[in-house]
DNA sequence: CTGAAAGCGCTTACAG
DNA sequence: CTGAAAGCGCTTACAG
């Protein structure tokens, strides 16, 4: 067994809260006590049990993060950030990933609760009504990345104008035959959101948008591959295609590129994120560029913002949305049409 | 505040003990006691403090997991079945992502102890002086993923023999000018058995390298497209690479690309891991597959075993090994020449 | 500046 | 089958 504050007291010779008082520092301690409470720390390779001060002191520096797919670079680059930020501030993170399983978001969310972290962030972007009743009955506070549909702090961009910008940028390079894979509906920010400013832009430049020509996806590259056959198989003269996400459009260059098509030659692709992903292939993808690295630093010193003003009412700490600027980058997997 | 066990046995009332009992299970309990305590829970919306439970019992079911870089998809994959495994056995996970800083691993390694985590899952692969010395003194069972050098429990394959194969396949396919784009040698598992295991293959079929022929980088994308630069820049007629990550080997094949060059036309790419991105990119990579998922699965249940036999000797405890069998996946980065 | 004691929210022998 | 009480390893008023 390793030792306690009690076997330092004793090998020291001072009391507990003496000990106590050294390891946490703040208060003044006579540097002779002090010099004895330290030797006696060294030589018994005490460590003090965070376990108990948690319970203590009903606060355990943890955060707790859902995340629904750790394998998806995007999320892995936020989560990476997340880390970093709240290190820096002395939090530890638990994390769950969830692999799009929306039941296990309640299972984690409870598990979380019980251990007591100081926060939560919530990656995911589908609700349930499960979610929704341990959203709005928890005390602990919560920091989400995307529209859930109720009253909640988030750190977001603009999907609806990011998704506008794409199409617009397809169309004034001379697009009109446009399609969309999508993402899921349910998603508010990452499906709804995007294909609404998608189909806006297009309305707006008068480019009509035939249902067919329409996909949704899960944002991976398997996908975005296997709907984009689709859309070649059912015939549509695609021109261009706008992808929700960086890996589905990495998915649809493969489907053309293993069917003898080129991009940007035949076809243009833009995609979303800004992930790794998009300067790791060729072409580089035309991409709206998420900025991850602040997303993940936003969310934690939001949510630690909460935590600290705990003692405030409610209301005063439910509403607050911090939103990010996105950017279009260039990438060589757009062509500029002649018109 | 929410409810405490003492608010619920007063609700129902019963004594503590009995909450505990009907919560936790196992002793026999009358049906109309367990009815008045599960209606208590259910009015005060009771949950558990799992902190106080672990102080009590001295057991947190937490795993500390180290991952040198999260948005590494070799990485990620790896601790998403770590994840995966870890929750079906109600464990959870504190996660440290470490970004290749070594004396982090340390600051961490210190802080899961403070935790009190029931054991800790190392994957990285650098070994220093206070590593050592934390790992020599610490009660806390470990697993980690590569050869540290010491007597340590880890989930394995064969890199030297990998290395080794994925040699061996350039050459039988007619290549002779064969360069490695190599990884850390402190790394022992992914750096030096991969380079030795390379260039044994290269001195068994009389393949003679010269030093001009071998880089070293970090597995990262950018640094395979750094070094191919290199390699290309001093001039060697290169035929094939071989990299000691998948994450190189395309960092290489983009690096080609925008050379001008065709993979595998001008030089044959063969990487190692089999990660997403192998599947990912075009060419698809021809690579020495680990087998990932295991790896994680594997990892997780050999550390619950030490934890489960914590009360056996140290011995007993200190030398598992266990090797995986890695596998060559033919893509389509690899040229067949003629003799 | 220092210490004795209560208490954080649980579990678990022990006794009945 | 049920409960009173001790104790897990800390922190923190309170008193001196």
């Amino acid at each position: 067994m390793s030792a306690k504050i009690k076997d330092v007291a004793r090998a020291a010779g001072v009391s507990v809260t003496s000990v106590s008082r050294v390891i946490n520092g703040g208060e003044h301690i006579s540097e002779k006590l002090e010099n004895k409470v330290r030797r006696a720390i060294e030589e018994l390779n005490y460590s003090p049990s965070l376990i108990a001060k948690s319970l203590k002191r009903n606060k355990t520096n943890l955060l707790g993060v859902i995340i629904p797919d750790i394998t998806s670079n995007f999320q892995a680059t936020i989560l990476s950030s997340i880390e970093d930020t709240a290190g820096k501030k002395g939090y530890n993170l638990l994390i769950s990933n969830i692999v799009e399983d929306t039941d296990k978001v309640v299972k984690y969310l409870n598990i979380y609760h019980e251990m007591r972290v100081d926060g939560i962030i919530l990656m995911h972007g589908k609700m349930n009504e499960e979610i929704r009743k341990f959203l709005e009955r928890t005390s602990v506070p919560v920091v989400t990345q995307s529209d859930m549909g109720i009253p909640l702090t988030a750190v977001l961009i603009n999907d609806y104008q990011g998704a506008y910008d794409a199409a617009s940028y397809l169309i004034n390079n001379g697009h009109r035959r446009i399609a969309m894979i999508a993402g899921d509906l349910r998603d508010i920010s990452a499906g709804k959101h995007r294909l609404e400013g998608f189909l806006a832009a297009c309305q707006h430049y008068g480019i009509e948008v035939g249902s067919s020509m329409i996909k949704y996806g899960d944002y991976k590259i398997n996908t975005g591959y296997r709907l984009m056959n689709e859309l070649l198989d059912e015939g549509s003269p695609v021109q261009a295609v706008f992808a929700a996400s960086d890996e589905m459009a990495v998915g649809a260059i493969n489907c053309l590129h293993d069917r003898g098509l080129s991009v940007p030659g035949d076809v243009s692709i833009i995609g979303f994120d800004g992930s790794q992903i998009a300067d790791s292939i060729r072409p580089t993808l035309t991409t709206i560029r998420q900025p991850i690295e602040q997303i993940g630093k936003a969310t934690v010193e939001l949510l630690l913002e909460l935590i600290e003003s705990a003692n405030d009412t409610i209301d005063a700490r439910k509403f607050k949305k911090i939103f990010l600027q996105h950017q279009l980058h260039e990438g060589s997997s757009c062509r500029k049409l002649e018109n």
